[in-house]
DNA sequence: TTGTAAGCGTTATCAT
DNA sequence: ATGATAACGCTTACAA
């Protein structure tokens, strides 16, 4: 709807050659002309169309990002390192957000890829063969986050596995005699991604070898609140949840229920998700370093954009066990 | 990067015509050319190119969304119904954060248009002149959510002055006889749109006029926490914040200081985010309906996109004050 | 100092 | 059934 190129010229009597001359500060233009030619570039507001700039040179300088859901609270808090990071580089950044649906996640997938974004950037909820194709056929740089797709493409996260062992094995030299780790996402169907839940499940299953006193048991199901009464009916527990949510609302059943933390049982959670600064009591938690998971893979996308060669790797940052007040 | 028309014309050995006949199924296309030009396009995964298509007709399908900050907690959870009312309506949702900067909105908003985004949707960190002169100069539909700009925009809200005035009247008629209003946004400074939080001051004012009998006192720094004690020593008082997550750190204070929430003291937030559910006491607060004003924001939007004519508007939606255990 | 012409990838019109 | 041609708005050789 704006003025373009081609409107100026004809306004001024001159070539399009000639305008792109006076706008861009490239070549030599008649100092009657080129002011003239400002003047109305000023008066009609004219920008240039990003669209079909990048059509002519190939580059939009631009990435999209997929984003689970808002709700989830977790993947929310990279967004802002991410934007920041990729401004720093010249890049614009497209979010898009999926909401909580695989064949949302393809769809916007597509059309991130169809917009010419070069590279995208996402924590997939889809898996398998066929979404790895999928990728490969976009022809664009993806990097994962957390998830895993396969080791075509770089992704980038912390070793749940060792995290969730050493959680538990923290949880155990405690002197808790049963350990329940709540994850619900492992009920999520075959389908979906939940590469780090699995790799949490497969940690906390280490620990439950090392530590055969303490009574080791997993809760799947997404109606995990109602399976807690009889878990604390055998001894002292803790639970360790696969997700800092699912700690919010393990601690507000105990409120509801006059069960006090960590007194009546201990709790654990994973992620370190921001909203935790509001919540009393403190949850200990497992701090898997969203923010520098996000830094570490705009980085590497921008870098496999840029570069002529690159080869996908499997980066691991440290996560961090961070000890507060619900163990 | 993805293979182009040109090219599968090319590869077959008919003309661009023919391949964009037999790809979009518009025209006759002979058997076997047909199943070649597929089979070439299927094996090349051609996608077509939608800067280009959009170049030549005009449209982008797009429209752009300016989120202030994913940490706000406010504004994050109305993106999820915008992006599905835009979707139904068969647009594509860009969304960019503008880490709450002022400047950084412009230029987003810039790059929005640049983009050719049909459209844009926002809750305004700029205001004035100036500010409406940028929007007008894009020369394509805006509306906005919460803050206003001018009339010149369609807005949509909640009558913030009101429900600001019957939060305050609630407290009154509880028998307070301090009413403190925590509203920091107030020192931001000049150029900042805070339009809802000093609706929200005004109503509060109107309230101090009906309710003699109550002490009546406005805290505008950033800095709010330090000021509390001094608050709570002349009598019972109530919090009003103008903003959740300001409450939010008030009850983290309180906890801090073995203050019991409403037995030392009243509290009332303003938004009704997403977070409360997990905290407990469980906040009374004014739902602003964030939900609401994004899913009329976006039809608004997209009729005005739509429609030849479209006068703007302003749009007012039902608040509700939820009273839950902390007043 | 200025202009012409071709191209980016798509679509639409008009011929053949 | 197929193709040539022009157009969208911008850029960049290559002239003049």
């Amino acid at each position: 709807m704006s003025i373009t190129v081609n409107q100026i010229a004809e306004k001024c009597n001159v070539s399009r050659t000639t305008v792109l001359r006076a706008l861009n500060n490239t070549g030599s233009v008649g100092k009657e002309t080129r002011e003239k030619i400002l003047a109305v570039a000023e008066e009609y507001h004219y920008r240039p169309n990003l669209l079909a700039r990048s059509l002519h040179h190939g580059r939009t300088m631009s990435i999209g990002v997929v984003t689970i859901s808002v709700e989830s609270l977790y993947f929310v808090q990279s967004l802002q390192v991410i934007n920041k990071e990729a401004e720093r580089r010249g890049y614009f950044t497209n979010i898009v957000v999926c909401d909580d649906s695989p064949e949302g996640e393809r769809k916007l997938i597509q059309g991130l890829a169809d917009r010419q974004m070069e590279g995208i950037l996402l924590s997939p909820l889809n898996k398998g063969k066929d979404f790895e194709a999928f990728l490969q056929s976009l022809n664009i740089p993806v990097v994962c986050m957390g998830n895993q797709v396969s080791d075509a493409f770089t992704t980038v996260q912390v070793d749940e596995r060792a995290a969730a062992q050493e959680a538990a094995s923290r949880i155990a030299a405690k002197g808790y005699q049963r350990l329940a780790f709540i994850c619900p996402p492992l009920s999520m169907g075959t389908e979906r991604n939940i590469y780090v839940h699995e790799q949490r499940l497969f940690g906390v299953e280490e620990a439950a070898k090392q530590y055969k006193d303490v009574e080791f048991a997993v809760i799947k199901n997404m109606d995990y609140l109602s399976a807690l009464p009889q878990q604390l009916q055998r001894g002292r527990t803790a639970f360790l949840c696969s997700g800092d949510s699912y700690a919010l609302n393990v601690m507000q059943w105990a409120n509801l229920h006059g069960l006090r933390i960590p007194d009546d049982f201990g709790l654990m959670g994973f992620d370190d998700i921001n909203v935790l600064d509001y919540i009393s009591p403190k949850l200990t938690t497992v701090s898997t370093n969203v923010e520098g998971v996000a830094t570490t893979a705009v980085t590497e996308l921008l870098q496999q954009i840029e570069a002529e060669t690159y080869a996908p790797k499997s980066i691991y940052l440290k996560y961090q066990i961070l000890e507060r007040e619900t163990l």
